[in-house]
DNA sequence: ACCTATTAATAAGG
DNA sequence: TCCTTATTAATAGGT
């Protein structure tokens, strides 16, 4: 696959040597890789240069492949003798491994990937318990919006509750200070007093009455779903 | 370099994954091999299929490949040697349940169980994936059932057409007993072909015309989902 | 390192 | 797995 062809033969000259092995490493390299993602195996690749240098891809770690590779090499003459400790062992990581499989394929399935291979009937089933999920997840996240509305709400209704408290306490000192003023200056003025009930009228609970009520009578989609957390910090 | 491009992802169909990996695995081996002889390189690599299976190749051995390996990275941890050959066993099985483990709460959470300690984002997400699963499966439920109409009525048309040619054969068998039945007894009755012509009309060319047309109009949900497997056993 | 004619690999489909 | 073929990807040879 070049301008021309060439048998497979070490190159004499030492240039072009060089420069072909840096192409056909990338390319090993590269098509290394592309096996391991596109059929999902465990590849280890070690290239090393004729001046020494090392070039290594490993899918997972070549720690993981070397150790592999010399299990799998075993087992092949180790057929007659091995203690019971190993064996259990072994079959345990490959009963596990069978086991993450399945499971694996069941969740890419409930994914909606690999879907090829199956029939009506599990996609029937499969779409049925999509949809049960489905619901279950919605029935969670409006009960968790649910809680919170009402915790809001009755964290509105005690926050009412303390400004009408507020309010009376912010009232009674305000008399006390116009009673005190009236004692230190003498009776001077009317004006002060009527400045006062207009600001406590526009501030207090003309307002503030209406704010639990508000909160009681929302509904869950008239909130934001994404930022509902936000929520919490109101109350605190 | 196929019949079409494809992305380096993992192939979700297994059969074609499999064939795949069998046609790259030679391609990479066979580069790794011209790789090691035209660049005087040393090569070892090492691939293990999704089963398991392994395929090798070194240039001079595996062995000498790894422990040159092992002396470059300068990590003396023998990675070579067998260090508790239990031990390793111990620590792959617990690193597989681990997995597992994971694997399985969220599939449980797929399933829309074990849904609390999900926050709102979270049942969100959960959700949106679901959906697009859903949708992912219905897509492929509907392929292949307008897949299998589309068969069934391919199949009603040939039948049909076959009806039409025997039909023709069977009044052409008629009249030529009929003919027949003249020379041997004589011209002796009107009876016999009369009958045998509103029999013709009755099974014949008057029912059998309709049958391909409704096939063909007919719409996928007309047809059971739970009994279509049973289908396709009519064209046979 | 870049270019590009050419060969090699391989995807898709029996 | 092997075969075939259309198409893409790798790369040999040159600048």
């Amino acid at each position: 696959m070049g301008r021309g062809k060439i048998v497979i033969r070490r190159i004499d000259n030492s240039t072009s040597r060089q420069v072909t092995f840096s192409k056909r490493r990338n390319g090993l390299l590269k098509k290394a890789k592309e096996l391991a993602i596109l059929c999902d195996a465990e590849v280890g690749l070690m290239i090393f240069s004729s001046t020494g240098k090392l070039y290594d891809f490993a899918s997972t770690s070549m720690k993981s492949a070397i150790e592999r590779f010399n299990k799998t090499k075993e087992e092949h003459h180790q057929l007659g003798s091995s203690t019971s400790e190993i064996k259990f062992w072994q079959r345990e990581a490959a009963m596990l491994r069978q086991q993450l499989q399945n499971l694996q394929e069941s969740h890419r399935q409930m994914m909606g990937e690999e879907l090829s291979g199956l029939g009506i009937k599990e996609l029937q089933s499969l779409e049925n318990q999509l949809e049960i999920s489905l619901r279950g997840v919605r029935m969670k996240k409006d009960q968790i919006l649910m809680d919170e509305i009402e915790e809001l709400s009755q964290k509105g209704d005690l926050i009412h509750q303390e400004n009408v408290e507020l309010y009376k306490k912010v009232n009674l000192i305000r008399q006390e200070n116009t009673e005190l003023k009236k004692k230190v200056y003498g009776t001077s003025d009317g004006n002060g007093t009527n400045r006062n009930s207009v600001l406590t009228n526009g501030l207090g609970i003309g307002e503030d009455l209406q704010v639990p009520v508000n909160l009681q009578l929302s509904q869950p989609h008239q909130h934001s779903y994404e930022t509902p957390s936000g929520a919490t910090k109101l109350g605190l």
